[in-house]
DNA sequence: TGGCGATATTTTAAGCTTAAAATATCGCGG
DNA sequence: CCGCGATATTTTAAGCTTAAAATATCGCCA
């Protein structure tokens, strides 16, 4: 009823959803990967740290430890560890909030601000290189059907949400 | 010449190119993540050792770790320990290559093949709900579009490809 | 045939990540 | 004012991940 199997042959591994869900990750981590090994490479950091980087250099009022967990969407522990070591690089600096003893308020140090925008502007410049086979309109369709992924996705997650 | 900041206001970060990269990357991490809970809580099942499973289910003969490790784009040492942990847990066989003896043949147990279907048969269905929100089209629109971006990542990190 | 570059894998050290438990503080209702 | 649920954060244990070094085997070629 069915051809035989030889060799080491593959089946096909899943359905058409599956498929396009294994897509959307492997580019995903192609690009991340690719980012990560250049951040590394040519500044000795690690992307979590140029995304908490990054978080406090648009928030010149700094932020506390929660919102840094929200804004980059991991958890509190997390950004607890990451914290740690750029405090230990001196990049940031965590200071006790005045009105609430248990929020820590984190701010860049000069020092930091400085790493950040030495480190940002080549890592635009390496996003715009890897994103330049796509024309405009192909970036607008991208963006736009990824809002509706992620709407869908919310679809079913929102239940989870307190 | 600029408007002045108020309060805890947060400036644009970054450019165009950048906005859609951080778009594809919340949107890839929000399903990984989702996915990842629902394993942990339904099968007690990590994403690294069901992929590594859906690996070996789909080549009957079984894989080399070098295999592996390319199929899930991951490297070598990282194969490694979740392989021994899926061994640990009686999922997978691991023995060496009659020919070669610095290759391993990696297969899965009969408890390990089916452990892996009852889950593939929920995953599946999961991923059908979280993309319901596109129409056939906008999913055909977004595989090719990042079929696209791959072709334009590869462009700029072939060169690393030995 | 014997050594040597190439290939396959494991080991190691460091860091990232999560979930869950622990700690500390807040602020409200009685 | 006092206790108690809520909120903010850290700690802990386990696992994932990488890069680099170490180990082992292969196969060629001089």
């Amino acid at each position: 009823m069915t051809a035989d199997i030889t060799s080491t042959e593959t089946r096909p591994l899943a359905g058409p959803e599956v498929r396009l869900w294994l897509r959307l990750l492997t580019c995903t981590n192609e690009i991340e990967g690719e980012l990560r090994r250049r951040l590394r490479q040519s500044f000795d950091v690690t992307l979590p740290r140029f995304d908490f980087l990054a978080q406090l250099d648009r928030a010149p009022e700094g932020l506390t430890m929660g919102q840094l967990s929200r804004n980059m969407m991991v958890t509190n522990g997390n950004v607890t560890g990451i914290a740690e070591r750029l405090a230990a690089e001196g990049l940031i600096e965590r200071k006790n909030s005045p009105g609430d003893k248990r929020t820590v308020r984190v701010t860049l140090t000069d020092e930091g601000r400085e790493a950040f925008s030495r480190i940002a502007e080549v890592h635009h410049g390496w996003v715009e290189d890897l994103f330049d086979g796509l024309s405009v309109e192909e970036r607008d369709q991208l963006a736009s059907l990824l809002s509706r992924v992620k709407a869908s996705v919310a679809n079913h997650t929102e239940d989870r949400a307190e």
